[in-house]
DNA sequence: GCGTGAATGGGGTGATCACCTGATATTACT
DNA sequence: AGTAATATCAGGTGATCACCCCATTCACGC
């Protein structure tokens, strides 16, 4: 039985790469293909694929927010991770996600496409020196995914309206948590709460 | 008349996805593959090709290093530097040591495909947002004494009023500075302008 | 069942910001 | 002497933010 997938990830030569490599399997069938967060999002909406593939670092939405969204759509979906070199505040939050699986860009193909089936079949694939930096991490200081991801937004510069628009909610709720975000920083600015959630490690650059 | 060109690359995918592309092409010979600066290196000297598609972000050594070296060994080889985001400082030191083509590893195939192309026939491919990141970190910024101190202050997370007051001058006069530091760096919200500012270390925490 | 918290949003208000068009004084370079 | 850049500040406008109130829904724990 052949698992559909789909694939976020905003590099095309990647994207054509890993489909080429996917395709090779004979067991996937590439149902989609994202070139930034906010269509893998709607991507995996509509088509509640088996897998998703996602780039952590993305236009629009990052792989961690596409994640988060995913898990509310789409729970029954697989969702792998595929990262250039992250820091190990991010790996934290995505194993709190609960990511099914994350790789290193840089690996072996084989790797990779080993892993994604082994996701596919119900598998967690999480690399030792991964779940290591996530112990260390902690938790988030208290705050819940959906915050978490309205303070990324906020750190592309985006504004209440378009921070709504692009988690699909109105920008008075965006605006409602932003509200609950400085309550629980202590802070009365978004300049403060950026330094502090850069300091905390929340977020990076 | 094919060029003949190596790639380097440590992302198995998008090498992959890179060859393919080229290969489809037709003008090209692609006489090697390395996955990481020192491979780089040595494939260019044995095989002097006409151009070199190089990775800024690779073990053993970066797409700089390896773009000065080929200089040394082989002049006549045409580089190109194929990134994901880097520092404008960065773009600054690859147009210094001579770089003949910058691409974003986000940007459409095609765009890269002709930009290769145009390059081994001896043009110059250096996007106009690379260039005017280049301007702005080649005049140290660009940003006046008076300017990096306002940013300073709202880093620490004060309002005008507040800075005004710490700098012994109207609240005015900051939101003045403050404008002009916007339309220097080119953004449009705090939050961006903090974040820009951290990335390209004109503040830290 | 009931409290708690998360997530959603509406209404409203005052502060602040982002940006504009000006002006003036000083410094510095040509 | 001219002019370019910096630094200072005023007036004004519309957008946005920070924060207050409130209501609803839903999930989770006791």
């Amino acid at each position: 039985m052949r698992k559909s997938v789909v694939i976020a990830e905003d590099h095309a030569f990647t994207a054509a790469g890993l489909c080429a490599a996917l395709g090779e399997m004979g067991v996937f069938d590439i149902v989609g293909v994202a070139a930034n967060g906010i269509e893998a999002i709607s991507l995996i909406k509509q088509t509640r694929p088996d897998c998703a593939i996602l780039d952590l670092s993305m236009p629009g939405a990052n792989g961690l927010e596409v994640l988060i969204e995913a898990r509310r759509w789409s729970p029954a979906t697989r969702v792998a991770i595929v990262t250039g070199s992250p820091s190990p505040q991010i790996l934290g939050q995505l194993v709190e996600a609960g990511v099914d699986g994350i790789f290193l860009k840089n690996s072996a193909p084989e790797t990779i496409c080993t892993g994604i089936r082994a996701i596919s079949a119900g598998e967690k694939v999480i690399p030792a020196e991964v779940t290591g930096a996530v112990r260390k991490a902690g938790t988030g200081a208290g705050l819940t995914a959906r915050e978490i991801e309205v303070l990324h937004a906020i750190a592309r510069g985006l504004s209440n309206a378009q921070i709504g628009e692009a988690l699909g909610v109105s920008a008075k709720t965006v605006d409602s948590h932003r509200t609950t975000l400085m309550r629980k920083m202590g802070v009365h600015s978004t300049a403060s709460l950026l330094v502090l959630a850069l300091r905390d490690g929340l977020i990076d650059i």
